[in-house]
DNA sequence: TTGTATGCGTTATCAG
DNA sequence: CTGATAACGCATACAA
């Protein structure tokens, strides 16, 4: 079934349907018998060839590290709300954590299969800025701040520094930090950054054998808080970039009947959905997730339709949630 | 940047360079003048234009009930390597647990968008038995048992039964059910048969102030526990449809300063991330959901390759994690 | 082996 | 307001 069949079956021209379709000038009568034939038809354009002809595919990229996160699925969560609100679809490419993956796919996504992308970032290495620059239509990159697009990002530092500063109140002075790879700028490098300023304004001196790195899995929390409690006798909290990573220090207190917080004060980021079950509870920090999500999906199909709007940074708020485990 | 600018670049024809995309017959001088051109172009093919003569896309339709779930995640993970690796790529489609949207995907994904479907099941109605029926690509349904197409689907009915089972021989017996909607044929009505027999197999009459349905919310799980307790003062167990259902369970117990597992013994489905966390550790039924998306999308894909293998009904194993909460 | 010509299903242009 | 017609970029039947 395609547009001259309609058209046929309507006494009309394919043009007279094509304007049908796209709310072009038609008459009344013209209309209607047009919307009898594809009624009864249940007659849908091919959105290839609309595609061919008129170079938008309704179709968005979205890039995404890994897909089985608390945080990620939050945020591809809004993003889907707003495509699926405003007709558009979403590609999902999943790099597993493989950052070369995120260029060939942005490449793939080159060639006008998508009407634009969305990065969830972690790491942007010059070879991502140069794929994204070779980008020939709208993109919008989350979690991370850039100034090579339009970005949506958290307020990493200051999450970081008011909760390290909470834990310093409560009475911690030896407090651990298992962090990530600084080549994420947002988790790895500002998270960091706000622990270790908060330190400062206390007028604690880190040491190096309290400041740890490692994956974003659960398993660099199990092994790094067993590293920072052989090395540190007084160490009285560890602050975790994040609640996976706090997860997994938390097992390993708990099979070493570690009290929380008595023995060792916890806190992460990301309120993941264990936080509030566990038992004591996990001090984090709220972003808003799925906000970003929607925000970043809105502002790229404006984009979209509106090239000339200019590439905003847009830094969204966070809360702490206080729980028990500090 | 099309063929027939590459064909002239490479003094060929168009019809050679679309041999040479598509490994039809063609002399080797002129498929290295060809290469030479595409290379230095970076030339790609118009994937609408392809799709318009071929009718094939190379996309995938997911539809999926919600995004941010541990084992709804793992699927799509295990779904998204299988279709990376063959040169297909995913479309995302989220209902948010709306049943009619199910429906919506089906139709928007029927006008040849997608070369497939993989349906991540929770209810199957008529109207999606209908809609799925008059798809004119292959399919496959996932998670649910059903006879109108391919499915790949745990055995739900096994692991409640000797869940059950295991949770009677740790000596208790007066055991809450909180399940889900019996629409739901996996979840709802499998599991929860799975634990009436293992009642049966030991002679223990099921009260029906013990069996609660809820959604698929912690919610659930907080509320009819609460509900569990103040009906039925010798309740020493409680089995929860799914794990998130239990942690709802466990933070009204924890709330209420009820010991798990001495006062009572918690359990539940599906081997969610925090249960190995909590402490105590959670007793729950691992399934195969990587291996479910895996298995689901090769399925398809040979499906699309070759339309006549025959459809067929996979049913996945599963492992009792005995943990601490029995 | 190669090239020419045609058509996939739309939409934009233009003349009416 | 309407309809004929020419693209969009590619793959294939057919002729060579």
């Amino acid at each position: 079934m395609n547009i001259n069949q309609i058209a046929k079956l309507a006494g009309v021209s394919p043009a007279a349907v094509s304007r049908y379709l796209n709310d072009g000038y038609l008459s009344d009568e013209k209309r209607k018998a047009i919307a009898k034939v594809i009624d009864e038809t249940g007659y849908i354009p091919s959105s290839q060839a609309q595609t061919l002809r008129t170079k938008k595919t309704k179709l968005i990229g979205v890039i995404i590290p890994k897909i089985d996160s608390d945080s990620i699925s939050q945020v591809v969560a809004g993003i889907g709300e707003v495509l699926n609100n405003k007709g558009y679809k979403m590609l999902l490419a999943n790099t597993d954590n493989h950052d070369e993956k995120e260029i060939e796919f942005i490449n793939t996504f080159k060639q006008n299969i998508v009407d634009g992308i969305i990065l969830l970032g972690t790491v942007l290495t010059p070879k991502h800025k140069k794929a994204l620059k070779d980008l020939t239509m709208p993109y919008v990159v989350l979690g991370q701040q850039t100034d090579i697009s339009a970005c949506i990002y958290h307020d990493d530092y200051t999450a970081a520094y008011e909760l390290a500063d909470y834990i310093i109140n409560k009475g911690h002075k030896n407090i651990g930090y298992i962090g990530v790879t600084e080549n994420d700028i947002a988790v790895g490098v500002n998270r960091k950054q706000g622990f270790l300023d908060a330190l400062e304004k206390h007028d604690i001196k880190p040491s190096k054998s309290l400041i740890k790195t490692g994956s974003f899995y659960m398993d660099s929390g199990y092994e790094n808080a067993k590293a920072l409690l052989s090395k540190n006798k007084k160490l009285d909290a560890i602050l975790c970039a994040t609640d996976t990573i706090a997860l997994g220090a938390i097992k390993y207190l708990n099979e070493n009947n570690i009290k929380i917080p008595d023995d060792i004060a916890i806190a992460g980021f990301g309120e993941s959905k264990p936080s509030s079950i566990l038992s004591p509870s996990l001090t984090t920090v709220h972003f808003y997730y799925r906000e970003c999500g929607v925000e970043g999906a809105t502002f790229l199909l404006n984009k979209i339709t509106n090239p000339d709007i200019p590439d905003k940074a847009m830094k969204l708020g966070f809360e702490i949630i206080k729980n028990q485990s500090v």
